[in-house]
DNA sequence: AATCCGGGGGC
DNA sequence: GCCCCAGGATT
């Protein structure tokens, strides 16, 4: 159990830790409040190293609060493209909004009204508020429940929120109150780059390798304890890429659920045979004249699983557009529409040439 | 308290 | 394969 004494000794060590050996990171060394919430957005259940490509692209095309509230959705999404939990983004441009028309394009210096935009929870809170703020409040993620638990030997299980409340708490009562945002980057930067997520601990390396409980036990493989989560569903879809001599059919995604409003290729449940996924292009009154089946495809989420059978089917020209589906011009289609990774396997069919010996005459 | 929401990298 | 990741919203 962390206890205040305990805590109390950890500070100064990893402080003189984390001034020697913080990473040189896009966001840390200009750490405007709006550079900091967009970082932190990105950062949430992504990686540093995911996160780096796309940070100063989306900070050059959108500098500011006011020019993220304004953004089309369209180049929104494209900007965010690839990273995954695309709330992330619209609920970052709402959220931007509210604070153009509440507090004048400032992100607030006060953590209860971050909390209360759209997208920020109590880490992400936390994280603004201190490191480019400066308040005193603590930000607890994945690293820093795990090294608290590890230091400490302490088996509760890190999804119980209970237990996120409780490490709050206690980090509450240490936090160093004119250096808060070093402290909370460096308990993380500790966890990423020493106490790390997946194999074994980079022990003597470690600021706090005197007094790890873990350590000393030799506990690193049972420790931190997680429940484990529930297993993923599987789905069988087939994926028609429907073109044309220049053109592709795309179709958008519901505004809800999975990879909401994002575009995709026309598909449908189940593995289809050729035939059926002809029926299914006739039924969208279009012409299909040849088709060749694609390879086989799988793409994994968190919570379902995704096996694809893939078809190009060719039609005649794309020209009247039917409801819910656009046709686009193959050349300019990926810069054009945001999407998913998931159909990564099949995008390259939207260029390739369209090659008669391989078609199935229908 | 459970479930949903992406994608990638490590082992 | 399974795990995790600078989490948050919804139910």
């Amino acid at each position: 159990m962390l206890e205040k004494f305990q805590l109390e000794q950890i500070v100064k060590p990893l402080l003189a830790w984390f001034e020697k050996n913080a990473r040189t990171l896009p966001w840390r060394s200009i750490s405007t409040p709006y550079r900091v919430w967009v970082s932190e957005i990105m950062l949430q259940q992504t990686r540093v190293e995911a996160v780096k490509p796309y940070f100063e692209r989306f900070m050059h095309a959108l500098p500011d609060v006011k020019s993220l509230a304004e953004c089309e959705e369209e180049r929104l999404l494209k900007l965010w493209e690839g990273l995954g939990y695309y709330n992330r983004v619209r609920n970052m441009q709402i959220a931007a909004q509210t604070v153009m028309e509440q507090y004048d394009g400032k992100l607030p210096a006060d953590y209860e009204k971050l909390l209360e935009l759209k997208g920020i929870g109590h880490y992400t809170a936390g994280a603004i508020a201190s490191i480019a703020y400066g308040i005193p409040v603590p930000a607890v993620d994945g690293n820093v429940l795990r090294i608290l638990m590890r230091v400490s030997a302490d088996n509760s299980d890190i999804m119980k929120q209970s237990v996120k409340t409780r490490v709050e708490q206690a980090l509450q009562q240490v936090i160093p109150q004119d250096c808060a945002g070093s402290f909370n980057q460096a308990l993380m930067e500790l966890g990423a780059i020493v106490c790390v997520p997946n194999g074994e601990p980079l022990c003597d390396q470690c600021p706090w390798y005197s007094f790890c409980e873990t350590r000393k036990r030799g506990l690193w493989q049972e420790l931190p304890v997680k429940k484990k989560a529930k297993g993923r569903r599987i789905e069988e879809r087939t994926v028609l890429v429907i073109r044309d001599g220049e053109r592709v059919v795309l179709k958008r995604r519901p505004k809800k659920g999975l990879l909401a409003g994002l575009y995709e290729f026309p598909n449908e449940p189940g593995t289809l045979t050729e035939d059926e996924a002809l029926r299914v292009v006739q039924d969208m009154h279009l012409h299909p004249m040849r088709i060749q089946r694609l390879e086989e495809a799988k793409h994994i989420f968190s919570h379902v699983e995704w096996h694809m059978q893939g078809y190009m089917v060719e039609v005649d020209s794309l020209t009247r557009e039917e409801a819910g589906l656009l046709f686009v011009e193959a050349a300019h289609s990926e810069e054009a529409y945001p999407i998913p990774a998931a159909f990564a396997a099949y995008t390259k069919y939207m260029n390739i040439r369209l090659g008669n010996e391989r078609f199935k005459e229908k």
